[in-house]
DNA sequence: TATACTTATTGTTGTAGTGACACTATTGAG
DNA sequence: CTCAATAGTGTCACTACAACAATAAGTATA
């Protein structure tokens, strides 16, 4: 850890150019059984008029999660849910006006819970699918929203957060289709049944939606069950967590 | 991302205080087939003669991994390593004095390149074998150092890490150890040697080291083959990579 | 009433990986 | 020649799993 007080430098501010902080917040959902991402469209320079991941400064009383999930708020109005803190990217000349170090979550909103704020500082706020983005983005951007797609195809192997971005009741066959979705690839429908039973995270909400044919069951998660832990593995390959 | 611009507050530094923004660098190594990590003892308030996790500021011209690569060869004269980021720390009041934000990264030297160098800034500089330290650490370094046990522990069940541990030229016996070490359990010798060679990642050096009984062959790692890539898995659970 | 449609569920089978354990081989030192 | 240590190989039972097939259970509609 540094040691500001050996040097002095950090009481005189003069000496020591402080750089800014700040917390980008990227924001997942499910609209329409895609995976979208939640953009602002800036109205100043630099990079006006490009799309951007939304973020502030880091107040100075609060932690940085606390910051990410205001943030979050400002945006969404939405509180209580998984948000983790994906990196911190802090180049310089990522910010063409000063030095910004920036601290990078994500979080994953529930597909039924959405509605949007425009900022002042924004022209626009939108859900972009993470198949049709505005690129390139603001800044240094892409490189943090690849970043988080990354890490959410990696978790989504080997922990519980696929529920989180569904609303509260869903059925079994919805969940596979947002693995396969993230995946990109087709899993087998008696597997999938099997093994997500066997995890024993589902709660029967004796509800059931109808349609054309068998009436569709509809499950509650039970996050008492695995939370963070390991439930399932779809896939062989891993990527790096990190980056 | 944040957009200073538009609030001006980041041009008047007496509107927006700013926080100071550091690098740690859990510096981990092998030493009489034990691991260790790198502790500096605090020569100054907060903290003093406390041991705590070596780091420092970050310049403003200098990158967040280029710091943590600086302040790596400034306590050990090593360079060219493997060093990541961790994760960033940055509750309000983990530091006394003002609000720091501080950017962690683990790093793992060789056995064979250590020489140390104590700074002006502190009154020691010393290995501790990680079964061995000195608790309670300065600030919030126990958390840090728990973090980066974890990420350690992580990332050997499924990339090749282990190998930045050892020297240049290792036998597949030490290699096993550290296994065993990091993950506290023994394993079998033949299913060990086999997955390593099945592995394809030793490349053999003709070299060899004599004892008692049968010499022990050297093997090099093969850095160009599975390099951050999942090559083995030795045990089924596993825990968040973060955090 | 029949049938089409959709979700839900069970069955079966071959293959790959793995853990446990036993066994053999090789080489230098004394 | 024997001991000691490293360096491997063989085998076997068990488990997980992917692939594929088949069936069951409700609802809508012709």
């Amino acid at each position: 850890m540094a040691d500001p007080g050996d040097t002095a430098e950090i009481y005189d501010p003069s000496r020591y150019e402080r750089p800014s902080v700040t917390v980008d917040v990227v924001i997942f959902t499910l609209i329409e059984r895609e995976l979208h991402v939640l953009l602002v469209r800036r109205k100043h320079w630099p990079y006006e008029g490009y799309w951007a991941i939304p973020g502030g400064f880091v107040q100075m009383h609060e932690s940085l999660e606390e910051a990410a999930r205001r943030e979050l708020e400002e945006e969404t109005g939405v509180r209580d849910i998984y948000v983790e803190q994906l990196y911190t990217f802090g180049d310089p000349g990522r910010d063409p006006r000063t030095r910004v170090i920036s601290i990078a979550y994500f979080a994953l909103v529930r597909a039924d819970r959405q509605r949007l704020r425009v900022s002042d500082e924004s022209l626009d706020v939108r859900w972009f699918s993470v198949r049709h983005l505005p690129l390139p983005l603001a800044f240094d951007h892409d490189r943090i929203l690849a970043t988080a797609l990354a890490r959410l195809r990696s978790k989504l192997e080997y922990t519980t957060l696929a529920f989180e971005l569904l609303p509260e009741v869903f059925s079994i066959l919805e969940l596979k289709h947002i693995y396969e979705q993230i995946f990109g690839e087709e899993l087998d429908k008696g597997n999938f049944y099997r093994k997500i039973k066997d995890a024993g995270v589902l709660e029967d909400t004796g509800m059931q939606r109808e349609g054309r044919g068998r009436p569709t069951k509809l499950y509650r998660f039970r996050r008492d069950r695995g939370e963070g832990q390991f439930v399932f593995r779809w896939r062989e390959a891993r990527v790096d967590a990190t980056e």
